[in-house]
DNA sequence: GGCGCACGTGGAAACGTTTCCGAGCGGGGA
DNA sequence: TCCCCGCTCGGAAACGTTTCCACGTGCGCC
């Protein structure tokens, strides 16, 4: 690979003037840009981007943690950040956590030695070492639909008691008095605060308030599918579930058609299969490539000395079937 | 962020002695060893990888460009490939291609530039210029799902022809003789290959061979409603179709749905809702976790000096409904 | 016809590492 | 007692950039 000094050589200046050239400085002559410029595209010449960085105090990179790249939520919210990203001239380093914060700690530190411009992240449940630790080395980060207890840092989240008041209130007049809720891990504030809305917005409505109603689950499809078994298995069992990932709602949807249950299923984040299945889902919406690109400009601002802000933002109910 | 100067300073040692000692270099005394870690963690220094990739020549990033983050079969590849990578103590830099040959140049200069160990790719359509490249400027290179003519680096592929067959077959056994295709774009080399594959497997086992049967659509969930639509508007109508991607599935089956339609559909990739909708769809599974390890493994053997080699993995055929 | 000024350029420092080289110091063997 | 060796360490060079500083050149102006 060639470097600075080899471009010099061939063009026949000084280090200092290829870099004037080729960063754009005016302070050089139309000579030596032209000069400049042939030696570069012959050598195919690319300056490295590691030594500019550590002159540099940027590095035009940004952190980008998510939970799992194969749930599609999170694929669409990376979708959306990293476009928002490209424009604003920054390139993202994707890195996949994979809801293990182990992994996640890892890459965190990762970027931490790399120095990135900022991170933007989902965490993970477990703990929040790895968030507090790059807040307090100075880094910016911004969190992405999960909030981090002792942890300062702006967040992007979307309205959960306005998605459960939305789907409750849905179940509730089509003639639903027993409604479950296969909640997602309580490890994660996204979990716990699904499960405080339900039960409020529930008690509120006046609706069942038994306790066996809402069932724990993990987050993935295996997780779904045994929760809303546990759910079936109750008497008399739930007529409406509620799921909080399209993952568990996968899952539970099996479950229910393999028993032949007439139970009305609602699920978080709408996807392409819940318009195929018959019945279909209603959904509450989020529009995660929306998140994804808000929480970007909100670290972009940040980065560039902005003052940090959260944003909320809403949810939309899709009623089908 | 603290330099190791600052460390240095606060243990009272040189910085050559810092650096060994948490380089693990023997030569260093137990005091020192005991000093220096004890500054570093009150200092929380964490190495400027940046600076040392200057030095060395390695950086421990890898780069992998992928088509679509939001395509399942790509997530997957993508997690397969990131499983192998963490696995061997390298991180990877993920950047989402989004079917987009410019984007695509984008990454692949940035990657360039940080002076990654080495690039896995799923290639776009358009242009072989910027595989070509990196190619050229020694950087290792292997090529994920699709080949690129002029670009001399391994690849890992599934046999199109044996999953073709299988479902073709398939299809046969089950009394089809008038088979639609809807096809991939024919800028990447699978969807070449697709089309290839099904016309000799078809002409080959006496079924109609009809042009029009061969509808070419351009890999998105539209396209292939597009394309189911054209199938459907024959007369006569074939009374199966082959989907060429998930995606498309998914915009066909919701087509053929529509029309009431008596079509049987079968797809590539296998993905949770086929087996929810009704009639399940038969699909043509290619393990993307698994082809992502393995390209990930050949990479790291080329970058640790072995010889390229392209592997071809086999696909199977999950018959349903 | 000198003086100063604008302009273009080369040289060198600095960014934060790793590693080589040489030096100091102590101990053991002749 | 002296020498040599091994252990540990500090200093410095090098990696590839950017940018500051100073210098030379040519021009316009008094």
């Amino acid at each position: 690979m060639s470097t600075i000094h080899d471009v010099a050589r061939l063009a026949g200046v000084s280090i200092g003037t290829v870099s004037r050239v080729l960063s754009g400085n005016p302070a050089t002559s139309p000579e030596s840009r032209e000069r400049v410029r042939e030696a570069a595209l012959q050598l195919g010449y690319t300056p490295n981007a590691r030594a500019q960085s550590l002159r540099l105090a940027r590095t035009g990179v940004i952190g980008l943690s998510i939970s799992d790249v194969r749930n599609p939520f999170f694929a669409d919210a990376a979708h959306g950040a990293e476009q928002e990203a490209l424009a604003a001239g920054r390139v993202t380093m994707l890195a996949n956590a994979d809801e293990d914060s182990a992994i996640e700690a890892r890459y965190l530190r990762a970027f931490r030695a790399q120095r990135v411009d900022g991170v933007l992240m989902s965490p993970q449940g477990g703990s929040a070492e790895g968030a507090r630790s790059l807040v307090e080395a100075g880094i910016p980060v911004v969190l992405l639909n999960r909030t981090l207890d002792g942890v300062d840092a702006p967040v992007v989240t979307f309205d959960v008691r306005q998605g459960i008041e939305q789907a409750i209130m849905h179940l509730r007049d089509r003639g639903h008095r027993r409604i479950g809720l296969i909640a997602g891990p309580v490890s994660v504030s996204t979990g716990r605060a699904r499960v405080s809305a339900f039960e409020s917005i529930r008690d509120e409505l006046g609706l069942d308030p038994a306790p066996e109603l809402v069932q724990l689950a993990d987050g993935r499809r295996g997780g779904g599918a045994d929760a809303a078994e546990r759910l079936l298995d109750l008497s008399p069992a739930p007529t409406a579930v509620l799921s909080s990932n399209a993952l568990m709602s996968s899952g539970a949807f099996e479950a229910i058609r393999g028993r032949g249950a007439a139970v009305e299923l609602v699920s978080f984040d709408d996807q392409d299969w819940m318009r195929l299945v018959d019945p279909p889902l209603s959904v509450i919406e989020q529009d995660a490539a929306h998140m994804g690109a808000v929480a970007m400009r909100l670290l972009l601002e940040l980065i560039d000395g902005g003052s940090p802000r959260s944003v909320t933002l809403p949810t939309r109910l899709i009623p089908r079937g």
